[in-house]
DNA sequence: AGCACGCCGACT
DNA sequence: GTCGGCGTGCTC
């Protein structure tokens, strides 16, 4: 078989074309597959590993530019042809360089070019003609003898790292009883079915028909949403779903929004599968992680979690995809290469043929509106702590209440009597620091980051002046710079501040605030969780950090301190992200025996939405907001790429921008509606001016098709060069 | 992204 | 007279 002479190979540049290399003899009579790594010059005297894309015949580059590959570092790619394919078609769709995306799908040591050894691929095990007797025969080799037991206890096989491990010299009595024919090859273990009722969940009805929807439709992949509040058993049905799937020894992959918060989820797990789950953290160190993605990638280990970034781990045998939370927006990623790990999840399914279970108490719109049109199934799990009513819902309309130090009378009242009854409150903030804004009083000046057009928030604790976005820190000025006027006043409401007014008020209780802050040790969440469990704080203070799933059985009264901002926002997304607080908040309050309450602080409290929501529950909320967006049509309606861009020159990425879009409907008189450019809705960010055009389309075909040609026609604008940009397909949030 | 080359300010 | 500022151009 002739090899052809010429390499495609990805490296991680912003670059969306690969690099063709040749081949030099040493490896004429070697096939390199695609998906292997390769050590290649790159540039100047730099080397540069790379990712094999394919080989060809000829190559559109010079002879006479063309280098040679250093070295092959893989024997066996390192992505399979359908993992490969996934990340194509993630390059494709998100329109990010092939080879960062290739890169981002590696371990850190893998990227760096770490050998992975296919020698510790093969495992052994006794060949089945080995017997009682051959060991007594081999009485006076003991190192052989020693082996043969060794292998007898693990009848599933060993690789040579595991038989390095415990018996260092190894090697030689290896060979030996490979020759003699008591040991043979074998390929290394897939995962093990379950065997026992080891911490067995019992199941509900609902529980069981999602179990059996889920895990056993293996014939007609889906993707099911799994709709239950907290505390409905959602948890048992992804324990029982993926015992099933690897049942039949194939493998899960669990998504969660931060893995840091997910350590009860985590040791129930462990416990109830009693396999190995392998969990990505980002506490574990390089070799940690690569073993795990080596792990799942060669099929031994059954299950994987961890959060967006493992939706990248390869699985030999993949059998489900579970995503926890789906409508978490840390799914997204905000930088970079900008994937949503749920949308890649439900598309991995689709490739695999696999099942995928979307779990939330409040599915985004999107998947909403994929329910109602028959593409995802739904599988309803109605609260199964049957004795606990909903929690009663009451707004304080601030329009009528004053609230000094942002506390209105019904509230305190209630927290007043809560705290009587000995049970617990939370309440809502989400701003930290102490005061927001620092004004002025005589000319109005305040004080702004000089390296954003944010206004810089004041911290009591650290004495200074900080902006949220850019970390820049400066002391409180003594008087006004502007006008010299003495004084400075603090406006607004930080979480700090709000923890001393309640200090103030209820100096008997004990507070605790959480906050990106108050928080800073890792590990101190799940401190501040066992506290509030075993009731240890009467008053919790925080920002979206105590939204999340917890469970507090005294906690009986939430409070959300300002919920306009949600209601004010620019943003069309941020109604939706506000019903999906209040709900989850919500949720927290009164489980168990105790009657819970929320109280919603807002100047709104007639707004149709937010009365919808509390009034008819989240799925009418859903109708409600369906019906706007289709009338305005907003996504689910129709689908966005933003491209964004900056310059710390104030008008380059506006100029930039409009080239652009003229350069759009040049070349596109096509259905494609064109937005913008406008400044982003903070303009100035870490000293760079910020623009954006926004692209929309009815149909998410006509989009990806306009967006190549437009994509590479802008690389090639001379303007483009002196600004920096960037694609965002299916933007979350406009920066 | 790196990392070069390339022309203009404050230093031995 | 140099060291070095980061503008722009290229990487098979």
């Amino acid at each position: 078989m002739s090899v052809k002479p010429y390499l495609r190979v990805a490296l991680p540049v912003p670059l969306h074309h690969a690099y063709d290399y040749r081949l030099g003899e040493q490896f004429r009579n070697v096939n390199i597959l695609p998906g292997s790594r390769v050590c290649v010059p790159f540039g100047r005297h730099a080397n540069r590993i790379g990712v094999v894309l394919g080989a060809s015949d000829k190559s559109a580059v010079a002879a006479g530019r063309l280098k040679s590959i250093n070295q092959l570092l893989d024997e066996e790619p390192l992505f399979s042809p359908e993992h490969l394919k996934l990340l194509h078609w993630a390059a494709d769709y998100y329109h990010h360089p092939i080879g960062e995306v290739l890169f981002s799908a590696m371990p850190a040591l893998l990227r760096q070019g770490r050998l992975v050894g296919s020698v510790a691929k093969d495992a052994f095990r006794l060949s089945a003609t080995a017997s009682e007797a051959d060991a007594i025969a081999l009485a006076r080799a003991p190192a052989q003898r020693a082996l043969l037991q060794l292998l007898r206890d693990h009848p599933h096989g060993l690789t040579r790292q595991q038989l390095r491990r415990i018996q260092p010299r190894y090697s030689q009595p290896l060979k030996v009883l490979l020759d003699k024919g008591l040991v043979a090859l074998t390929q290394p273990h897939r995962p093990e079915p379950v065997s026992g009722q080891h911490g067995a969940v019992v199941l509900n009805e609902a529980q069981l028909r999602a179990v059996q929807a889920i895990a056993e439709t293996a014939a007609a992949p889906r993707v099911y949403v799994l709709q239950g509040v907290t505390g409905s058993g959602k948890t048992e049905v992804y324990i029982e779903a993926v015992r099933r799937v690897i049942a039949r020894r194939r493998q899960a992959l669990i998504l969660v929004p931060e893995i840091g918060l997910t350590a009860q989820f985590i040791e129930r797990l462990k416990n109830s599968l009693a396999v190995d789950v392998r969990v990505q953290h980002s506490a574990l160190n390089e070799s940690e992680r690569l073993r795990n993605w080596l792990a799942a990638r060669d099929g031994t280990a059954p299950v994987v979690l961890g959060a967006r970034s493992a939706v990248w781990t390869p699985l030999k045998h993949p059998g489900i995809y579970v995503v926890d939370e789906e409508h978490d927006s840390s799914y997204k990623q905000d930088s970079g290469f900008r994937y949503s790990a749920k949308d890649i999840a439900v598309v991995r399914a689709k490739f695999d043929r696999t099942a995928v279970a979307l779990g939330s108490a409040t599915p985004a719109l999107e998947t909403v509106y994929n329910l109602r049109r028959g593409k995802y199934a739904r599988l309803c799990l109605p609260d199964r702590a049957t004795g606990a009513s909903p929690p009663a819902i009451h707004f304080v309309n601030l329009r009528h209440e004053p609230a000094p130090d942002a506390l209105a009378r019904p509230l305190l009242t209630r927290i007043a009597a809560t705290l009587e009854q000995n049970n617990q409150v939370l309440l809502f903030l989400n701003r930290r620091g102490y005061a927001p804004v620092i004004l002025c009083r005589a000319c109005g000046w305040y004080a702004e980051c000089e390296r954003c057009s944010v206004k810089m928030t004041w911290h009591k604790e650290l004495d200074r002046l900080i902006c949220h976005h850019c970390d820049a820190r400066r002391a409180m000025p003594e008087k006004c710079p502007e006008c010299g006027h003495a004084q400075l006043k603090q406006v607004g409401h930080g979480t700090q501040r709000l923890q001393r007014a309640l200090t103030a008020r209820f100096p008997q209780a004990r507070i605790l605030r959480v906050d990106r802050d108050s928080v800073r040790r890792k590990g101190s969440m799940e401190q501040i969780i066992k506290a509030v469990t075993a009731g240890e704080v009467d008053i919790l203070v925080g920002t979206q950090m105590i939204a999340k799933g917890y469970h507090f059985p005294r906690l009986t009264l939430v409070g959300i301190i300002d919920a306009d901002s949600g209601l004010l926002s620019a943003d069309f997304r941020a109604v939706e992200r506000m019903a999906q607080l209040l709900v989850q908040v919500g949720g927290r309050a009164g489980r168990a025996a105790q009657p819970g309450a929320v109280l919603i602080q807002t100047h709104f409290p007639d707004h149709p939405l937010l009365q919808t929501l509390v009034r008819e529950g989240y799925d009418r909320f859903c109708d409600m907001m369906l019906a706007e967006r289709r009338e305005a049509r907003l996504p689910p309606y129709s689908y966005h790429a933003l491209l964004a861009a900056e310059a710390a020159k104030p008008q380059a990425a506006g100029q930039f921008l409009r080239a652009a879009r003229a350069q759009l409907e040049k070349c596109n008189a096509a259905r494609l509606e064109v937005f913008g450019p406008v400044a982003a809705p903070i303009e100035k960010r870490k000293g760079y001016y910020r623009s954006q055009l926004l692209v929309q389309s009815g149909n998410r075909q006509t989009l990806r098709q306009a967006l190549s040609p437009w994509r590479q026609q802008l690389e090639l604008m001379p303007v483009a060069g002196r600004v920096r940009w960037f694609l965002d397909i299916d933007p979350q949030d406009m920066l």
